[in-house]
DNA sequence: CAGTATCCTAGAAGATACTG
DNA sequence: CAGTATCTTCTAGGATACTG
């Protein structure tokens, strides 16, 4: 890893291996958006909303959001228990650039495909 | 993976998906933020301003950035060869949302680390 | 219900050597 | 200089079984 206090000019570039760190994994963002959205949830609801994640990494991310500040865990000493998960501040303040990257998606990943493909029929020949 | 057809609703999880399948490696958003900034630059020169990737890897990521459109390539056919790397204009389109979350980080980044040590602590306890 | 605890695997990434 | 071509490593993530 490149230390990041040697150049002023790596100060952005340390920024974004500080993103990619701690937002790199498979599940984080998409966690923080689908608590952005419906809100509270519970931590079957948030299996169910993703549908494709694991119990392990449900957990295991969520463990870490709540570590790093971004979610909060209520739990409920109820039996059967009761856990929701909500963002934080800090973790709304995310959403925004999250939104726009979602939307940057929308208008440009089908350019990106048909770039792909183009790209790779031009590779046969 | 979730169909991202069968609901409204998922249309943002959808698109964020998109963008952790393109994005979500571990160089691709460094090399687009470099070439951001310093503009054209060559194989090794890219090599050395990152400083912490390998051969391999600078190669096979510049290779998927140009096939979907987001860098140009240019060989110029000289001995020894050159050849020279520049963001297009889809490229450059993403920059803006890569620095707001540099940017973010910039300022939120102390507290999580913060967070993440009183969280690590409690743990103990 | 909301998790742990294990075990296991695919594939992303690195190291090294070679080349037009 | 700007790459390939191999071989190897490592770990994020998944599958499954169990529990307070």
């Amino acid at each position: 890893m490149k230390n990041c206090t040697e150049k002023k000019s790596e100060h952005l570039n340390c920024s974004i291996r500080q993103i990619l760190d701690r937002f790199g994994d498979k599940w984080s963002i998409l966690i923080i958006s689908t608590l952005g959205h419906v809100g509270k949830q519970r931590f079957n609801e948030l299996n169910q909303q993703i549908g494709d994640i694991s119990q392990k990494m449900l957990t295991v991310t969520l463990r870490s959001l709540e570590a790093d500040g971004l979610i909060s865990r209520t739990l409920y000493p109820e039996i059967p228990p009761r856990v929701e998960y909500e963002l934080t501040d800090l973790g709304r303040s995310l959403l925004p650039h999250i939104e726009q990257l979602a939307l940057w998606a929308e208008q440009h990943m089908e350019t990106i495909l048909k770039n792909r493909e183009k790209y790779a029929s031009q590779k046969v020949s």
